[in-house]
DNA sequence: CCTCTCATGTGTGCACCGCTTACATTCTCT
DNA sequence: AGAGAATGTAAGCGGTGCACACATGAGAGG
């Protein structure tokens, strides 16, 4: 039957996140263009825009997918890590995930966030209290906020360093390597940290 | 004299890299295009590609300016650092140059930079340098490569993070305490690490 | 001084983009 | 079954990157 009606897509919704998907892996977010999207659903150049109304938008739901696969990907590692080298462990994961997906990483970093997005907001929390709560279980007496900001911060630029090709990439092993010799490093000083914010209230 | 010639504009590749400097700072990156350029420069669409082949030049050009002004910003205010607190300033006003030209700070690392811009390599180059310089005159026994890698890796999440909203910028103040302890407390894990880059070789 | 040459700027055009508006179709709900 | 909302299409506007042929004028060689 052609003409099993077809006029609806069905849930185009999902199907223009898949396409974007695909094409920022594909070509980078350069190729993650609203009429990209719709012709690789199949539908026509206006149709997205039901759905998302504007581009940033899509890039925010994007981004949002992305940090909620973030989280399960560090998740999945160690649910609740809690020894150095377990945390170590996790940090790793979270540059690899940022290696792996580079042009997904850079969209839901590398652009500015609008706080509107409250999908985007959520998901970014989310990833936040995952972090906080790592700290929170590592070190149970002391002040988690100088922590964890510290640990994620830490994660976060070697991935983005990494990323930039401004370290070694050549071999996962040496990334691995470095990133865990940073992590625990950092988590050595942890006493030290927790004290300096005592020290230097708020 | 209104035929003072001006068919040539004298400097054209300069007035380009002001006018994007300018687009970048008002608008964001979005509105960096080549046309918008050459409005501003006073020239027609055209023109400046006699000085920048694509787009992706000019921005390199751009993020080149942006390294070499960041270099500068951080020797400003410690030619050469060795002590912690020296140190710990010198990673404040990195986190402020990010903070204080966003668009800039994204443009420099934010897009995939490409390896066959020598002007920006040079550019980057110099800027790992300078960090390095600093692990090897803070520690002058150990091996720099573990430690600059971190510092600046914790330095970059920092600013990146804090860009992104993902921290609280609401004082300049908050913001300088915050990445003054995060450093000063790697700094005294400082022997950890490089003892942990010797335990596993390579 | 005059001409030749070439770097530099102009004009035009193509394909693509984001986004809007008016219209067509289908789903859902009563 | 019919009304109205949801979701698709068609057409069009202004902007963009980039390629091409053409115009201009500054500097080198006679």
């Amino acid at each position: 039957m052609p003409q099993t009606t077809a006029y609806h897509h069905g849930d185009l919704r999902a199907a223009c996140l898949r396409a974007a998907r695909e094409l920022l892996e594909e070509d980078g977010s350069a190729a993650l263009s609203m009429r990209a999207v719709a012709r690789r659903a199949g539908v026509s150049p206006a149709a997205p825009y039901r759905h998302f109304p504007e581009r940033e938008a899509l890039v925010s739901a994007v981004a949002a997918e992305g940090y909620r696969e973030l989280t399960e990907h560090l998740a999945a590692v160690h649910p609740a890590p809690a020894a150095p080298d377990e945390i170590a462990a996790v940090a790793v994961a979270y540059v690899r995930f940022a290696l792996d997906h580079p042009a997904l990483f850079r969209a839901m970093f590398a652009e500015p966030c609008d706080p509107d997005n409250e999908e985007r907001v959520a998901a970014t929390a989310a990833i936040a209290e995952y972090v906080r709560d790592i700290a929170r279980r590592a070190f149970p007496g002391a002040d988690p906020d100088a922590l964890w900001t510290s640990v994620w911060a830490l994660v976060h630029g070697l991935a983005f360093l990494h990323l930039d090709g401004k370290f070694d990439t050549s071999t996962p092993d040496a990334v691995a390597d470095q990133v865990r010799t940073a992590v625990l490093a950092l988590f050595t000083a942890a006493p030290a940290l927790s004290q300096a914010a005592d020290t230097q209230p708020r």
